[in-house]
DNA sequence: TCATCACATCGATATTCATCGATTCGACAC
DNA sequence: GTGTCGAATCGATGAATATCGATGTGATGA
């Protein structure tokens, strides 16, 4: 028996901003996940992952990192999991975290840069 | 006298997200922006903006498009304008905008795509 | 089995925010 | 001026959310 971890993506969402306009369902999907970006602290960790050596990073390093507690650090990873923006891994009593780089790109495109 | 109309920018604010961990100020600044396209109507706003004939809209034509009252577009166009997506411009009794493109861009530079 | 550590969940609170009716403001035409 | 029309502002309300202390959960190791 196989166990499938569906990463929830936006690839197939939407065309780039500029080329067609969004319906109602497109745009909430695409809401979510940038809903997921927009907040100082989340912004933090994904840098914090995004550079970090092997990029990936513990989550047991992030409440000093960012100065808030462990409960609200928990919060904001698993918002960021949610929308699909990165990937968790348990690894014994650790909780590690990776960018969801398709997921990233796909932002990238519809925003059209 | 000139009258200099400055548009807020994030061009200066940041390298790409995996280049170099952000510090508060700039996750600030950056959260301002997507928080300011993170909602389902806004994002609506912009695709209306960015596929209009000449790329530009008429504020009188987004109630009856979006369904919603006029002080509730008028506060989103209000938010769009302050964060530096979108541009207003009068003529005669109507407002009219348009995408700041620069601003977009420099998104999708940041978000790495 | 039991203590410990890492993390998630719960419950509560304060803040932010989307929404709309009513009102005000500004530009235009007469 | 006066009336009209487009749009912003005000005030109120209900919903969403960031935060943290306390507690629960699950894995580790003795």
């Amino acid at each position: 028996m196989f166990t499938v971890i569906e990463s929830p993506t936006i690839a197939g969402c939407c065309a780039p901003l500029t080329d067609a306009p969004l319906d109602e369902a497109q745009a909430l999907e695409l809401a979510v996940v940038l809903k997921a970006l927009a907040d100082p602290i989340r912004l933090r960790i994904v840098s914090l992952v995004a550079t970090a050596p092997d990029r990936e990073i513990c989550a047991c390093d992030l409440p000093a990192a960012l100065d808030r507690s462990q409960p609200t650090v928990s919060h904001h990873l698993t918002q960021l999991v949610r929308a699909g923006i990165l990937v968790r891994e348990q690894r014994g009593k650790w909780a590690w975290f990776r960018i969801a780089q398709p997921q990233l790109d796909a932002l990238g495109q519809i925003l059209g840069s």
